[in-house]
DNA sequence: ATTTGGATATCCT
DNA sequence: GGATATCCAAATC
């Protein structure tokens, strides 16, 4: 493990977070770019046959619904429903025939997307996550979408769960302090322009790809093309 | 029956 | 830090 030294706090009280909203289900109402962005710093804990994991969420990536041809919904039948449903639903799908992704769906009223969770710093259940993740070091356990699930024990019969009504998730607010930067979406082939990765900079905790441009909360807005506009 | 779409572990330097 | 081998689900043919 690196030298770094997080100085954010577990579970911060919601009132720094610049956002006043409580984290319900109005608050993943709103398009994933937003979602994404706020995501970043909040703290995500599953709880499992008495074993509670827990992590800073540090890096996530925004899918936006049908329209978006590098989200799921795009073209396939399971994620266009999932991704249609309430938001604050779990979407789960296989990688690479191997690795589970986690997404949380998110999006305004009557549209449809979701936002894919992509590394954590590990808070909570180290230990376990070290099992789980066959001793790596402690800044990859959880450095990539598919590391993330395995250490979090995310499967993928989780796909539908509903976070704010589990009694295995919850997500809990980050901290006002975040510097997060933004890039290109990883592993995709199409729609490559649209810059919805974001995460926290400097961080260990993040995947391979660091190199990204400062994004202010105020100017996530920007990013989010007008409704009708291709994105591509 | 075939094609498509994805991140990681392992090895190498 | 970089190259390479790997597998399954879902859609399409």
């Amino acid at each position: 493990m690196s030298g770094y030294i997080s100085t954010r706090t577990a579970t911060p009280s919601a009132s720094t977070l610049g956002n006043d909203r409580a984290i319900d289900r109005q608050w993943f109402t709103r398009h994933p770019v937003e979602v994404a962005w706020d995501l970043i710093g909040c703290t995500l804990r599953v709880t499992r046959n008495g074993v509670t994991v827990a992590g800073r969420i540090v890096e996530a990536e925004a899918y936006a619904g049908p329209a978006d041809p590098a989200s799921h919904a795009s073209r396939l039948k399971v994620a266009r429903q999932v991704m249609a449903g309430p938001p604050g639903t779990v979407y789960t799908y296989l990688s690479y025939g191997i690795h589970t992704m986690m997404n949380i769906v998110t999006h305004e009223d009557g549209q449809s997307g979701a936002v894919l969770l992509r590394a954590l710093e590990p808070l909570e259940g180290i230990d376990v996550m070290r099992e789980r993740r066959n001793g790596v070091a402690d800044d990859r356990l959880a450095n990539g979408p598919g590391s993330l699930a395995r250490a979090m024990g995310i499967r993928l019969a989780d796909i539908g769960a509903d976070i704010l009504c589990s009694e295995e998730f919850a997500i809990v607010f980050g901290d006002a302090e975040r510097h997060i930067h933004a890039s290109l979406r990883i592993g995709i082939s199409r729609a490559v322009d649209a810059p919805w990765r974001f995460f926290e900079h400097p961080s260990p905790f993040v995947s391979a790809h660091r190199r990204g441009r400062a994004v202010e909360r105020h100017e996530v807005a920007r990013l989010i093309p007008p409704p009708g506009t291709p994105i591509d």
